[in-house]
RNA sequence: GGCGGCGUGGCCGAGUGGUUUAGGCAAGGGCCUGCAAAGCCCUGUACAGGAGUUCGAUUCUCCUCGCCGCCUCCA
């Protein structure tokens, strides 16, 4: 069973699914109003890492996520670029699907959209405003927070000194300056919807309450996000579910931020911050690899220099997979299987359970120098197997060789057989021009598609 | 101002009250190789600063400095 720590509790707590076998997520996903930022790509390969494990282990995982598809950014952007929201939210969907699959996340099982559940958040917000715990103003609804026990969960701060911090509000309707917006009404020009308190949207915070009650019930299992969502928008998401009366999620985790140093990108990278630019300079294994070498709730440093060392590292990977590629099958090594998952359940310790993937392919490598393969194989297979469960696929996909390399190749062999070396090296150089790497084996020369 | 996090060897980044080490990248030396590549072996004596607790602290406490996050619907 892994153990994370919880925002709530402030400590290490079991995940304990509430159905055996079973395990169901919400991690908050992007408002798509614009490009994915490089801390959006951290948010969505930790959480994928944690619904991969689960299902390695044997868990059947429902994994929710949703868009958000209507809010102030998209449609500030869909006014200053004079086009409909549903435009805006439409493209910067597509966006981020592009992003995420590129780095190999696995799509949410379901990827609820806001506006298609604003009838539900109306009705949650009207059972609120019955029982007294939101309001209207003028320009909307608002959740009183008093009416909310143990509201300060996830900020880790109490009532009075959120009170302390709150910045000077405008509305002066609200009753306490920690009350947050359910439903907003529509200003001129602003996409809308009927409600009893007169024309508008819902609030942020109401759609996750909804959607995650209504696609995995109550009292699922774990929450994600960025710390930066914990407050004030998981904080409102519970603090609406407790007044509602409803049980809501078990466990809250988050993940920490990306820093990309004082220091400048390195130049071939220039200073990006959008993951789709990102992903069109670097392997998007290696972003992967630089997260995973951290602890999701430490601060990671994404620099060129970062994710050229995870490059360098992968290309080792990938080298190693190119070598066991001839191996026989084999159980995967049963006492590595448990320091991964050791390492894993322990708060998800990625750094360490890659540790062990590097660790495995010395030893498996070791072994094949003494040419001991039936050593070298459940070694192996474990590499395979622990690198699939946390989503790093190595690229061995067997290149389909051109005739014109396939000759050189041979030619090559041909001038060793003879010992003409030099005329060999020849070869090896043209080989090298056209985008090939060499390697020579015990079967003769190698060759594969240079990575970059 | 309030709350929280972080500061580890050339770079990134785990971890632990003490005897033996994360790991990756880079560097130096070696083995292997016709030469390479890949791989393997060896080397580097790090824990921001100060005080304290302790037989002993990088690991606990306090303070200082620096960086960062949240308190503004930003992962």
């Amino acid at each position: 069973m892994i153990r994370l720590h919880d925002t709530g509790l402030g400590r290490l707590a079991d995940v304990e699914p509430r159905d055996a076998g079973k395990v169901s997520m919400y991690v908050c996903g992007p408002t798509v109003y614009g490009l994915p930022h490089i801390g959006h790509g951290r948010m969505a390969l930790v959480w994928d890492v944690v619904r991969r494990y689960f299902e390695w282990t044997g868990l059947d995982v429902r994994f929710v996520s949703n868009i958000t598809d209507i809010d102030d950014k998209i449609i500030a952007r869909a006014n200053e670029e004079g086009r409909s929201s549903t435009d805006v939210a439409v493209q910067y969907e597509a966006a981020w699907y592009d992003a995420v699959d590129a780095l190999g996340v696995k799509r949410p099982t379901v990827d609820p959209h806001a506006t298609a559940y604003v009838e539900q958040m109306i009705s949650l917000i009207a059972g609120l405003v019955a029982a007294g715990k939101a309001y209207p103003t003028s320009d909307g609804v608002y959740l009183s927070v008093d009416t909310v026990p143990g509201y300060g969960l996830l900020a880790r701060q109490s009532l009075d000194s959120l009170r302390a911090g709150a910045r000077v509000d405008v509305v002066e309707e609200k009753r306490s300056p920690l009350d947050f917006a359910l439903w907003k009404n529509a200003k001129p020009g602003e996409p809308t919807w009927d409600a009893p308190w007169g024309g508008g949207r819902p609030g942020w915070h109401t759609e996750c309450v909804v959607m995650s009650l209504d696609l995995l019930g109550e009292g699922f299992d774990l929450h994600g996000g960025g710390i930066d969502l914990a407050f004030p928008h998981h904080e409102n998401e519970r603090a609406q579910a407790v007044a509602a009366g409803r049980d809501f999620a078990r466990r809250w985790a988050h993940n920490g931020h990306v820093q990309m140093g004082g220091e400048k990108m390195s130049k071939s990278l220039g200073n990006i911050t959008n993951l789709t630019d990102l992903l069109e300079m670097v392997d998007p294994r290696a972003y992967r690899l630089v997260v995973l070498q951290s602890h999701y709730r430490a601060p990671v440093e994404v620099t060129g220099t970062t994710l050229d060392a995870a490059g360098r590292a992968l290309s080792g990977l990938d080298a190693f997979a190119r070598r066991v590629a001839d191996l026989p099958d084999a159980p995967a090594d049963p006492q590595a299987i448990a320091r991964f998952r050791a390492a894993m359940d322990d708060d998800l310790d990625t750094p360490g359970a890659v540790a062990e993937i590097w660790s495995l392919m010395k030893a498996a490598n070791t072994a094949l120098d003494a040419g001991d393969a039936a050593g070298a194989a459940p070694l192996a297979a474990a590499v395979r197997e622990l690198a699939g469960a946390v989503g790093l696929v190595s690229a061995v996909a067997g290149d389909d060789i051109p005739a014109d390399v396939a000759a050189l190749v041979t030619a090559r062999d041909e001038a060793r057989g003879s010992r003409d070396f030099a005329g060999a090296d020849a070869l090896r150089d043209r080989l090298v021009g056209l985008g090939w790497a060499v390697e020579d084996t015990a079967q003769g020369t190698r060759v594969h598609r240079k990575d970059t």
